[in-house]
This record gives structure tokens, C-alpha cells and sequence, in this order.
RNA sequence: GCCCCCGUAGCUCAGCCGGACAGAGCAUCUGCCUUCUAAGCAGAAUGUCGCAGGUUCGAGCCCUGCCGGGGGUACCA
């Protein structure tokens, strides 16, 4: 069960009047109460029915029972009972005025939680293979793993970020034959992935008919297993222009890794790993190859080496793992990878237990959906594939003519259409829950109204406007009781919620729940912007607002920030 | 065959632990820019929550069966 850990002043309060009064614990009040759907209804909600098996009366009876037992204090304004609800309503004075100032206050640091502190989490996302091209389809292993980074990170954790890369593996063998064959030197200077991908397309074209390249494409991965040099040299220099590639893409979406450790990295534990498993009885070979064998726990066995002696990536997964609980002591070891390896990890996962580690259970696997295309899936094999450059590029372009359009004397252009090309792609990838499969279309990736990443940083633009205009420092001691119309309210209370959305996204491994609470709060506030003045006449009315905006647009910058995305200060 | 995920408005998706009348955005239609950025706001319209049973005071949510889509199921990753 998941329970809030961190409560505002009203829900504390809520939590012991009921606890003292219904002899209920107050962790299962807490997880009970809920939000009423509506705000006439109040701030919280705490339903009855709960208490009405114990008490075997009606919960509407219960209700209002306790709303006439109940007296409001402190921080609650009113207690009353609609149906089985009990509902709270908080004082609007203090609410403003905790929220604002906290926020003010702390700034980015509003939410920031120590939960964390002394507790490594090792996050393994993005992890291309190299030598192909970065197509869309990598885009929210590489997002989602770095939303989770910035999230984690905000609660006190230290994250350690790897870019396993795929790096090893047959279709090494695969290439180096194809550009022995086929290769075209001068072509492999000039555009190196363009080059690398024709092979790797010609290659499985070629093979459907010759059944003797895929034998040559074994041969050569043995080499490459063996250290050969020639082979080697190939690899080495397909890896390095690979990289550069890459290189340039996350950049552009402003993500770093702490470790590069790919595939190829654990090419010496491998051995190590093996013997491992051997002495502890846990192998055995079945059809040539060797295994672990997983059918009393209801799996398939699990491959460690194939007939002809080559790993296979559940063994380098392995020893992956033991690598990093070695090597970091995490607290948990995170996989960001797409839910068609659920078996696959569930099987490592598996071997790493019978080892005897007792952290295997601290390995999870962060199963993400697809992105598929209306004409069927992505396949690189096949070559039809889209490249996420020209889809970041596409957008940024789209963005540059309407700024032209809209703002034709915005400085420095190109940055912000930097800024908001990228951040609409980014939050159009994280505009759905992680494990649904995203079907790809340019219209809506590069679409910039409604729910969108621009309208974020629009409505955070609009607020540094508004505080530019203001000219001034922030009022010193504004009151904040002021802050008591319904719309205002709307937006206090949705601030209010910004710690437990963020602990939410942490616990469910979900930046989705933090996109949707930051479109409802931009949405809140651009219903206030548009009906209320900020920069008003009433001095001390405008002193509040401002404060209210300041606060606003602090949350909105920061939760942009974890999602990585850019907040210009005007578009 | 077996296992897993998904099925909610024309489209894309929310719906927290079973709880108040099933909600947003897009698209469509109607208003609002001489006042803080209209990439915005206000409003209208749109539903057999895949189908059939069951559990429950109460089911979009839990259970069973079926239908449809996707994925996995020993030498790709």
C-alpha cells in the first residue's frame, strides 16, 4: 500500500481529529481519505463507509454523526457531511499563506525530500545498440529513464545513470561480415550511421536467401569474443563513430550518464560469472548449449551459452548485476527497457536470487510500451525506421516559423525553438503511462496546443513575463489571506500537492503522474490569469498575487526541470 | 497451445486503495486580443467503460469465460 509521506499542516490535522475520534490508526486515515471530485464538496474526504461494518450503523448516519461531534480547529475551517462523506474544508487564510511562503521560501527546493539520503539507485536506461541509428523508438527508454533520474534524484537519492550500451553480440558479426562484402570506406567517413544501417539493412535482405552469411556472421562475432585484431579493429572504430553519433542526440535532449559500461564492458567477467554459476550446481547443458534450468519456477531455462560457445545477453546481464552491486552497493538496480524483455529480466533476476544474493529483489524492471507506427511496428532489420534526430530537428523548425508567425522580435530564436521542439517531442513521449504502446505520428509530436509540452512552457513563460513587468523584488511580507477567490484558491491547493505527485512518480516509477498534475496546475492558473488581474490596483491585493504567480511559476520551472525540459523565460 | 499487457467519447489518453453524477486534450461549433504573452480562456456537443456472467451495500477498477489488438514463449537484443 502506498502511503503519503509527507502531508500538508490541514491533512495532519485532519488525520488526528479523525484518529482521535474513531480510535483508527492514523496511517489508514491517511491512505483513506481522498480528494472530493469537485471543490464545493471540500478539500478532503473521508468516506464512511469504512467504519460502517464496525459500527453497523448506515454510513450516511456515521457521517453525520461525527460532523456534529467534530469541532473544526487550527487549519480546518468547516466539518460537514454530504452522503457517506465526511468532508473538510480548509481555512483559506492559512492554506495561502503556508503554501505561498513555503514555496517562496524554499524555492526549487520546494519538495525536496531526504528520503533518499545514503541510498544509491542505479539506473540502467537509453542503452542503444551501437552502430545503428537512434530511432524514435529509443526515445522513452531514454526520457522516461532520465525523468526517473531527476525525480529519484529531487528525493535525496544518488543516482547513478548507465548507458548500457549495446555494444556486443552476433550483430557485430553481422556487420563486420556485411562490410567486408559490401563496405564502401570513403561513405563510412562522411556519414558513418547512414552507412552502418544500409549494411545492417542489406545484410538481413541479403540473408533470406543466403543462409551462409549468417554462418560468416557467427564466425566473426567468435573472432570478436577471442580478441582477433582485425576484427576488433572494426568494432572499435564502428563503436567510436556510433558514439559521436549518439553524442550529438543527447545533448540535444540535455541527458548525461555517470557510466558507459556496455555490453562489451563485461566481456571479462563473463567467465567469472560462469564458474559462478557452475560451482554452485545451478547449470547444466541441454541441446549443446548451457543453462540454467527455471521450469520449477515455471520459465524457460535461461541461456548462458549457445552451441557454438558465444554468450548470450542474459549471462552479460548477469554479470552486469553482480558488477554493480559490487561496484555501487545500490539500494535498487533499475532496468528501463521495453516490457517485451519482462521474461528476460524476470529469468536474471531469478539466477540472481538461486546465486544467493540476497539484493536480487532489489533489481526491477521498469517495463515500458511501444512506439509503433500506423503501418506496423518498427523494425531496424527492415529498415523502416525513423530517426529521432529528424523528428527533434522537424519539430524544432515547425517551432522556428511559429515564433515567426507569433512573436517575430523574440531574442535569440533559435535557442527557444531549440527549447520547445525538443521539450513537445520529450512530453509528447511522456504523455501516456509508460507501459502503453505510443502509436507514432508527426501531427501529434509536433503538435503545440492543448495538453502539450509547449503549453507548459507557455504558461510558464506568461508568469516570467508577468514578473518582468512587475520590476520589482518580491513584497516582503505580503498577506497572503487575500489570496481567498475560488481561483486562486484552486491554484494554492494544487501547489499544495506538488510533494506528494512527486512521491507518487518515485513510488509507481511513473513521470506521468507529475505531467498530469503539472497540466492541471498551468490550467488552473491560466483560468485565473485570464479572469483576475495580477498587476492590480490594490497594492497589497497585487503584492499577493505576485507572490502567488512567483510560487506558481517556481513549481511549474521545477517540475519542467525533472522531466527534462527547458523552461524559457519567453517564447 | 501456454503466459503477460492492452481494450473508456470520432481520435489520443486520464480515472489514485472498489466509493460522490465516468474526466481531459485534439477535431467540430459559439464567444473573448486598444489592459499582465490568444502556443491562451470561457462555453456547446459527444459514452452499451470490448461482450457475457459472478463477488459486493456499491464494479471502469476484483473473479471466471469469450472476442479483438500487441508482446513473450532456448541459442537476436
Amino acid at each position: 500500500m502506498w502511503i503519503e509521506p509527507r502531508m500538508s499542516s490541514f491533512k495532519k490535522e485532519v488525520v488526528s481529529l479523525l484518529s482521535e475520534t474513531t480510535e483508527v490508526p492514523p496511517e489508514e486515515i491517511a491512505s483513506r481519505l481522498e480528494y472530493p471530485p469537485d471543490g464545493s464538496f471540500g478539500d478532503l474526504a473521508f468516506p464512511c463507509h469504512l467504519l460502517s461494518k464496525r459500527l453497523k450503523k448506515p454510513p450516511q448516519a456515521i457521517a453525520s454523526e461525527l460532523a456534529e461531534r467534530l469541532s473544526p480547529r487550527a487549519s480546518i475551517d468547516r466539518i460537514a457531511a454530504t452522503g457517506p462523506y465526511l468532508n473538510f474544508f480548509a481555512d483559506p487564510a492559512i492554506l495561502a499563506t503556508e503554501v505561498v511562503s513555503s514555496i517562496i521560501s524554499q524555492r526549487e527546493d520546494f519538495g525536496f525530500s531526504d528520503e533518499g539520503r545514503g541510498k544509491t539507485i542505479v539506473i540502467d536506461f537509453s542503452s542503444p545498440n551501437i552502430a545503428k541509428p537512434f530511432g524514435v523508438g529509443h526515445l522513452r527508454t531514454t526520457v522516461l529513464g532520465n525523468g526517473l533520474y531527476h525525480i529519484f534524484s529531487k528525493l535525496g537519492y544518488k543516482l547513478v545513470r548507465v548507458n548500457h550500451l549495446g555494444d556486443w553480440g552476433t550483430q557485430f558479426g553481422k556487420l563486420i561480415t556485411a562490410f567486408k562484402l559490401w563496405g564502401d570506406e570513403a561513405r563510412l567517413e562522411k556519414d558513418p550511421i547512414g552507412e552502418l544501417f544500409d549494411l545492417y539493412v542489406e545484410f538481413h535482405r541479403r540473408a533470406e536467401t543466403d543462409s551462409s552469411l549468417e554462418e560468416k556472421a557467427r564466425e566473426e562475432f567468435r573472432k570478436l569474443e577471442k580478441g582477433e585484431t582485425e576484427t576488433s579493429e572494426f568494432w572499435r572504430r564502428f563503436k567510436d563513430l556510433s558514439l559521436q553519433d549518439f553524442d550529438r542526440i543527447y545533448r540535444l535532449l540535455g541527458i548525461e550518464f555517470d557510466s558507459y559500461a556496455g555490453e562489451s564492458f563485461y566481456n571479462p567477467y563473463i567467465e567469472k560469472t560462469i564458474e559462478a554459476l557452475k560451482s554452485a550446481g545451478l547449470t547444466r547443458v541441454s541441446e549443446d548449449a548451457l543453462i540454467v534450468d527455471l521450469e520449477k519456477y515455471g520459465m524457460p531455462p535461461c541461456l548462458l551459452k549457445k552451441r557454438d560457445e558465444a554468450t548470450l545477453y542474459a549471462t552479460r546481464d548477469i554479470a552486469a548485476a553482480i558488477y554493480r552491486y559490487e561496484t555501487y552497493k545500490f539500494h535498487k538496480n533499475l532496468y528501463v527497457v521495453g516490457s517485451a524483455q519482462r521474461l528476460h529480466f524476470q529469468q536474471v533476476f531469478k539466477v540472481l536470487e538461486l546465486m544467493g544474493y540476497p539484493w536480487s529483489k532489489d533489481c526491477h524492471h521498469i517495463e515500458l510500451g511501444w512506439i509503433k507506427f500506423e503501418k506496423g511496428a518498427m523494425s531496424t532489420r527492415k529498415g523502416n525506421i525513423v530517426f529521432l534526430e529528424d523528428v527533434l530537428s522537424k519539430s524544432v523548425e515547425l517551432v522556428k516559423s511559429i515564433i515567426e508567425e507569433k512573436n517575430p522580435t523574440l531574442e535569440d530564436q533559435d535557442r527557444v525553438a531549440r527549447q520547445v521542439g525538443v521539450g513537445a517531442v520529450v512530453f509528447w513521449d511522456l504523455s501516456a503511462r509508460r507501459n502503453k504502446d505510443i502509436n507514432f505520428s508527426w501531427e501529434e509530436a509536433l503538435n503545440f496546443e492543448g495538453q502539450t509540452g509547449p503549453y507548459l512552457q507557455y504558461t510558464h513563460a506568461r508568469l516570467a513575463s508577468v514578473m518582468r513587468r512587475y520590476g520589482e523584488p518580491l513584497p516582503p511580507h505580503p498577506d497572503l489571506s487575500l489570496l481567498s477567490g475560488a481561483q486562486e484558491q484552486k491554484v494554492i491547493k494544487l501547489l499544495s500537492r506538488f510533494p506528494e505527485h512527486l512521491q507518487r512518480a518515485a513510488f509507481d516509477y511513473e513521470p506521468y503522474h507529475l505531467v498530469s498534475y503539472l497540466l492541471e496546475l498551468a490550467s488552473a492558473f491560466n483560468s485565473f490569469y485570464q479572469s483576475q488581474r495580477i498587476l492590480c490596483e490594490d497594492l497589497n491585493l497585487r503584492s499577493a498575487r505576485v507572490s502567488l504567480a512567483e510560487a506558481t511559476r517556481t513549481v511549474l520551472k521545477e517540475g519542467l526541470r525533472l522531466l527534462g525540459m527547458e523552461s524559457p523565460e519567453s517564447m
